[in-house]
DNA sequence: CTGGAGTATGGGACTTTGCGGGCA
DNA sequence: CTGCCCGCTTTGTCCCATACTCCA
């Protein structure tokens, strides 16, 4: 019934969503196989094209509105649009050559990797075709002092007038969510770089040389606790100091290189400094990064764009991309050194949105070998995310250009003063502290100095490393470890430091061995704050599950474990969910990586062999199996919302208020809690109600003297219709409420049996046939058509299938597909219908035949008549070649008799056909001479093949005709 | 500042069992 | 005359999710 209706409801959007129909389960939770994967690579490229044509199309929009305007609001939508592309496609250039860089990694990840790389391409060729010159024409001004000021004013007054906000449309949803997923790539992409970099052999060892002697040999590399961490943890602490400015030459190695060398670094060297330290060391570690994207919905970012347009600094893009310019070079030249200044200064200059900026842009990345790209990469978490929150998507243009220059000039120095590498003994700052940094912030910033970037995001913990303790926890745990901010073993304050620098963690990824896993669930405590602002899991799960095998495989290196470990981690990890620990062990037995109802599980099935082949006495548990049940167990044991409306769609727990119409509480119970005196059940309890009717097309049936679970009134319109078409307020009571069911309530259908050949109809004498179990029993369903015909004739019972409904004309029309018969007489029948169809085919091809032949007949009549006519009447020099052309002419245009010939099953025949002619062609030249010659065809010259009925009529000039006797 | 309640709105799901004319 | 085939034409309502406002 769903797939019937999907298939012929016109479907509202198209694009992606239609490329992501054709995808059978894309990656499928746990099936994420092959085709998965091509699919994705399709979708993508759908997405990045749907994003280009939009982004065109508004372009062209705009320019056709306001051509006369070009300083105008929309002409300023326009030019951010244009680099809204560019942005993109830096991205993709970002991830391309980062994937250039791990080319020869991982071959299953590199296949859609590689076509990200081609539809990255694709993007750049479109990208360059297109038209820059018009779209940069309003913002042109270098310095953009003059058109600048004019822009605000009307900007501004604009926004105003125009209070009615528009809502976001499907379509601007769908671009935020292709925004976020190329976001989310390519920070993917970015942190595996960095977890490639802090394998480099050259760098450990060079920071394994510094470390003091003590250090080396007191670090147990067996036993390994978090507090045994901690010394080493202190000392990069005090040794490497979060760097001012960013440096923008190199590749990230040699990024690295430099921090070791003058002791100073980004957070983020810092964090993969750690990284390299620990590895050096031979523990297993991981990078860990807080991938800050985009956001998934629009909305929230157009409202803030337009409530924060009071402030008239923050109110427009340009404005602020024009005060950072002009600050940037006035205030903070100093800051810039060497060589980022001239990096910086050519982004800013032409921060326009000119064609030039990203042809700066570029040859920059390309000439340093992707060495700038490491800022900008760097950046987009911190910075961008923010501007996007608070500006909306037309922001996204701007923010890698922003972040570049922002970086550069701002963030930096900004960055030293709530350096925490400056006070060397603080630990993480409280929550409070940090809010008041970023409200100074926010403050300065609204004094003139940019505040486009991400202010007051600074300080928000967004790279640490994760260690292997094989010490804690009875069966080892990932240990956080942030050496930029002195934590370790921090996890549950990374929240709320987060959250307090306006961070949400949405995606924090671990990445090992060129792959990366998804460890959000152990630093996020409230996950359903953070799950509406997640992608789809499937998608994310599809594009993790390469990379989750790659990080499996490096972080490998299983610890035996025995069967009772089991219980002993669930009581560790305190679980409270009953059956947790049964499924638990029952999957690690049965080998199944997907535990219950947990999405977010992609174990590979390699993995999955590697369990199996060593099943045993003892059962291998592998850190990265050990993770996941850690992982779920958080995921299942959720502390209770503290508000209302959390509850409205969470997953572990449900309150009666937000239960929607269709949906009750059975059982009422357990309560697991209060929230403002409301119960809390969980939300297993929460049953999906339905009518009859539509428990009968699952093939349900409500069980005798079940009462309804529930009932609606029905929208007193509905009744008032009714009550008007019927005339009949008997049953007022009944038509006045829909009466629903639940599961508990209802027992598998039992219709009527056939009986003696007879099919059981309803009272429209028919079956409706919403899927198999909709049969009665003893009888099947014949999908043919015009089998009731055979039915009918060998005078067998039989019902139509009703299979579903059209709507057309705002009427329901009911779908008929076949017929429905005992099962005795399928065979019967279906050999019936096959003899029928083959005399039905034979009847056709006989008529076919006949008219071919008659068409024949008529062709060469008239080529006789007309022969005739000419030899007579006309004064051509050459008739009987014209003829002869117009023939071929006929022949050549595809005449309905020919190619039709050629369809049928009949190539003898068709030879034969075109025999004729070539026959009349060939005789022609005999006669050609003779002008006045009339043929005549005396009988004794005719031959008449029998087999063939074909009659052969002979002039003594030589030509001849066949013809077909009918 | 946060959260609850109420309201507005976009968008999706659901709706649900002909008829008349031409032609063989 | 009968039975079959084809084309007609493209709704309206309700509900849910979400965002916004107001208020405590």
């Amino acid at each position: 019934m769903r797939g019937r209706k999907q298939s012929q409801r016109p479907k509202k959007s198209s694009g992606v969503e239609d490329a992501g129909e054709a995808v059978p389960d894309p990656g499928g939770g746990c099936s994420q196989s092959s085709d998965g994967r091509g699919t994705l690579v399709d979708v993508s490229r759908a997405a990045v094209g749907k994003l280009l044509s939009r982004a065109t199309g508004r372009r062209l929009s705009g320019t056709k509105k306001h051509a006369l305007q070009p300083c105008d609001l929309p002409k300023c939508k326009d030019g951010r649009d244009v680099n809204s592309i560019m942005d993109t496609k830096e991205m993709l250039e970002t991830e391309k050559s980062n994937e250039n860089v791990i080319a020869n990694s991982s071959g299953d990840v590199n296949v859609h990797e590689a076509q990200l790389q081609n539809s990255a391409s694709h993007v750049l060729e479109d990208l360059d075709d297109s038209d820059w010159e018009d779209g940069a024409a309003g913002t042109m001004d270098g310095t953009g002092s003059y058109p600048m000021t004019i822009e605000f004013s009307e900007t501004q007054h604009d926004s105003i007038r125009r209070k009615p906000i528009r809502r976001a449309s499907a379509a601007d949803k769908e671009i935020a969510e292709l925004v976020h997923k190329v976001h989310l790539l390519c920070l993917l992409g970015r942190g595996r770089l960095i977890d490639r970099a802090c394998n480099d052999p050259l760098i450990q060892s060079a920071l394994l040389s510094l470390l003091p002697i003590h250090l080396l040999k007191n670090t147990p590399a067996k036993q390994l606790t978090a507090s045994s961490l901690k010394p080493l943890v202190a000392w990069l602490h005090n040794n490497f100091h979060v760097r001012n400015q960013i440096r923008s030459e190199g590749s990230i190695n040699s990024a690295l290189a430099r921090a070791l060398e003058t002791h100073e670094g980004t957070a983020e060297e810092i964090a993969a400094l750690t990284v390299v330290l620990l590895r050096a060391l031979d523990l297993t570690a991981r990078f860990v990064s807080i991938l800050d994207v985009a956001s998934i919905k629009p909305e929230a970012e157009r409202s803030n764009y337009f409530s924060e347009g009071t402030s008239v600094s923050s109110s427009n893009i340009f404005k602020n991309s024009t005060l950072m310019v002009d600050k940037a070079e006035q205030v903070d030249r100093s800051s810039l050194t060497s060589t980022s200044g001239g990096n910086c200064e050519s982004n800013a200059i032409n921060l326009s949105g000119k064609k030039t900026f990203v042809l700066d842009e570029l040859s920059c990345t390309t000439s340093s070998g992707g060495n700038s790209k490491p800022d900008i990469s760097e950046t987009c978490p911190s910075k961008n995310s923010q501007v996007l929150k608070r500006k909306g998507d037309i922001e996204f243009e701007m923010q890698l250009q922003m972040a570049l220059s922002a970086t550069e000039v701002e963030t930096a120095p900004r960055n030293s003063s709530t350096n925490y590498s400056n006070v060397p003994s603080s630990k993480f700052p409280s929550p409070k502290k940090l809010k008041r940094i970023v409200d100074e912030e926010s403050a300065s910033s609204s004094r003139g100095i940019s505040t486009a970037v991400g202010s007051s995001k600074v300080g928000s913990p967004l790279y640490w490393a994760e260690v292997y303790c094989n010490a804690e926890n009875l069966t080892g745990k990932w240990v956080h470890v942030d050496a930029v901010n002195m934590v370790v073993d921090g996890e549950h304050k990374v929240e709320d430091l987060a959250a307090a620098c306006k961070t949400s963690l949405r995606y924090v990824v671990a990445f090992s061995g060129l792959g990366a896993k998804d460890v959000t669930r152990r630093y996020c405590m409230k996950w359903y704050k953070i799950e509406k602002k997640r992608i789809d899991t499937l998608w994310w799960d599809s594009v993790l599950s390469p990379l989750r095998t790659l990080e499996a495989r490096a972080t490998e290196g299983t610890g035996f474990l025995e069967n009772g470990c089991i219980d002993d981690l669930m009581e560790h990890n305190k679980v409270k969910m009953p059956g947790l620990s049964e499924s638990l062990k029952q999957n690690s037995f049965a080998n199944d990586g997907n535990l219950p109802g947990n999405s977010d599980h992609n174990v590979s099935e390699e993995l999955d062999t590697d369990r199996n082949s060593s099943l045993g006495k003892q059962f291998v548990a592998t850190k990265d199996y050990l993770e996941d049940i850690e992982l779920e167990t958080r995921a299942l044991t959720e502390p209770l919302p503290t508000n209302q409306q959390a509850y409205k769609n969470h997953r572990l727990y449900a309150l009666e208020k937000w239960l929607t119409k269709y949906q009750t509480l059975h059982p009422k119970g357990p309560v697991l809690g209060f929230c403002s005196g409301h119960p809390v059940y969980p939300r297993t309890c929460v049953q999906m109600l339905q009518t009859k009717q539509k428990w009968l097309r699952e093939g349900l049936q409500v069980k005798s003297n079940e009462l309804p679970a529930k009932e609606l009134k029905r929208s007193l319109k509905k009744i008032k219709v009714q009550e008007s078409e019927t005339d009949d307020f008997d049953q007022g009571d009944s038509q006045g409420v829909i009466q629903l069911y639940g599961k508990w309530q209802l027992e598998p259908l039992q219709l009527p049996r056939a009986i003696n050949g007879v099919v059981p109809k309803n009272e429209r004498g028919q079956v409706d046939v919403w899927s198999e179990k909709c049969l009665p029993p003893g009888t099947v369903h014949i999908r043919l058509p015009r089998v009731f015909n055979v039915a009918k004739k060998l005078e067998i019972d039989y019902a139509p299938a009703m299979v579903g409904f059209e709507f057309r004309n705002g009427r329901s029309y009911p779908i008929y597909d076949g017929i429905v018969v005992c099962s005795k007489f399928k065979r019967v029948i279906l050999e019936a219908y096959a003899e029928e169809s083959e005399r039905r085919e034979a009847e056709e091809r006989r008529q076919r035949e006949k008219q071919a032949i008659s068409r024949w007949y008529q062709l060469l009549s008239s080529i006789l008549t007309r022969q005739r006519l000419n030899s007579r009447y006309g004064d051509d020099e050459n008739p009987s070649q014209q003829v002869v052309t117009e023939i071929r002419g006929t022949n050549d245009k595809g005449n309905v008799d020919i190619p039709s010939c050629k369809d049928d099953t009949e190539p003898v025949e068709c030879q034969l056909q075109q025999n004729n002619v070539s026959n009349a062609n060939m005789d022609a030249p005999s006669f050609v001479n003779e002008e006045d010659h009339k043929h005549v065809f005396l009988l004794e010259d005719q031959t008449f093949d029998e087999k063939s009925l074909v009659v052969t009529k002979r002039c003594h000039c030589g030509f001849s005709v066949q013809v077909e006797e009918l």
